[in-house]
DNA sequence: GAGACTATGTGAGACCTTTCACAAGGCCGC
DNA sequence: GCGGCCTTGTGAAAGGTCTCACATAGTCTC
């Protein structure tokens, strides 16, 4: 009846696209307008080949003989990433880390803003973090569906992170990025990302020595 | 002459190793004894086949009809993963994220210290961070070879994350963890591994809608 | 405007990773 | 100690990803 979908996208393209934007925004910071795979391969440290392939899954972005206009693929690939727009995050947790992360100026201009705070704690609620009043977390799922808000991030204990993405995920997130160093679970259709700075160094440990 | 080496261990296993370990110290935190592989697949999101053919790279390290020991299970991949010891760390960038990541109080106790800390900015050089006298960055390669250090932190702005990464590399720096929202290049030999909040959020993006 | 050069987009094949499915081995209750 | 039950460790097969190599198409020089 419908339509056959496109074939899905492999993930492991996925995720390799945002690092090509990074390149591109840098490149173009640098001023340069057109860039070959090649050379785009070699700043990444990968084969040109990959590259050409990736970008062949969403359509024909280069010219032979050419390459790839900077702004114009930069452009393409933030259609593609969903981020030609901003996204709405909640950030749950206003300790060390939370603070950390409501105070990194990186999301603006790539597609996020941080637009509220939850913490549990009593003496937290009410004060404020940077340009944010600290929220009650018993409000989480009410408030983010008031928000319309797909996208947090978990900067809570270890043992509170699975309660706090239930509750992400009955108020309607989608998308979460942990940096409770606990795996948590999650219904289909819920992405999980992590951040855990132990693990990277405990995977490159197996290499020294 | 030489024996030959085993075949290498695939490193998207190595990967997963940290991410086992994690689970296998939560385990044991619970207080349980015996983890089997379904069990602790369920756990993980993942195959139970997948974390026994993982595993057995390394040795048996299972009871058939009874699954893991915890304790057990858990020595024997901080072994495999060099961290059966404690690795110091030099962190290089004194700002807000290098603040951060000072204070983090989850390196100890997984196999890392941090013991050291740089920064280029004059204002910041002989003040101190935390337990630390931040140190100047001109002497990284001198200092890195009289501490005997081997993994460090990068926190510094994309623009300098570069030059930092070549000093590492000069210092005889062996594995790197890069915050700076760049990808950098190393000469073979040295591992890097990458945090970018703003890069694992855009990649979730793409699933939304 | 013709010839030399360059770089894309892509099938085909090589290579890598995961899953399947089962023999082998260990526990438990009676 | 025997039968039933359970889970490991692992070849083989299936599935997924990357690289190769080239037809194609565009640029540049003269």
């Amino acid at each position: 009846m419908g339509m056959l979908p496109d074939k899905a996208v492999p993930d492991i393209v996925i995720g390799r696209l945002p690092i090509y934007l990074r390149a591109l925004a840098h490149l173009e910071a640098e001023g340069q307008r057109i860039i070959a795979s090649k050379d785009l391969a070699k700043r990444l440290g990968m084969s040109s080949a990959q590259i050409r392939k990736d970008l062949s899954h969403f359509g024909e972005f280069g010219k032979q003989g050419m390459g790839y206009d900077v702004t114009y693929l930069r452009d393409q690939l933030r259609t593609v990433l969903n981020i030609d727009r901003r996204w709405d995050v909640a950030l749950v947790g206003a300790g060390d880390l939370g603070h950390a992360i409501a105070y990194y100026g990186g999301f603006e201009g790539r597609g996020f803003h941080i637009s509220c705070v939850f913490d549990n704690n009593p003496q937290k609620i009410g004060r404020r973090l940077g340009r944010f009043e600290i929220l009650d977390a018993i409000e989480l799922p009410a408030k983010l569906r008031e928000l319309d808000i797909r996208i947090a991030i978990v900067a809570v204990p270890a043992n509170a992170a699975q309660a706090v993405v239930d509750d992400l995920v009955t108020g309607g997130v989608k998308a979460i990025l942990n940096y409770a160093p606990i795996t948590v679970t999650v219904p289909a259709g819920v992405h999980v990302q992590y951040i855990d700075p132990v693990v990277h160094l405990q995977r490159m440990s197996y290499y020294l020595e």
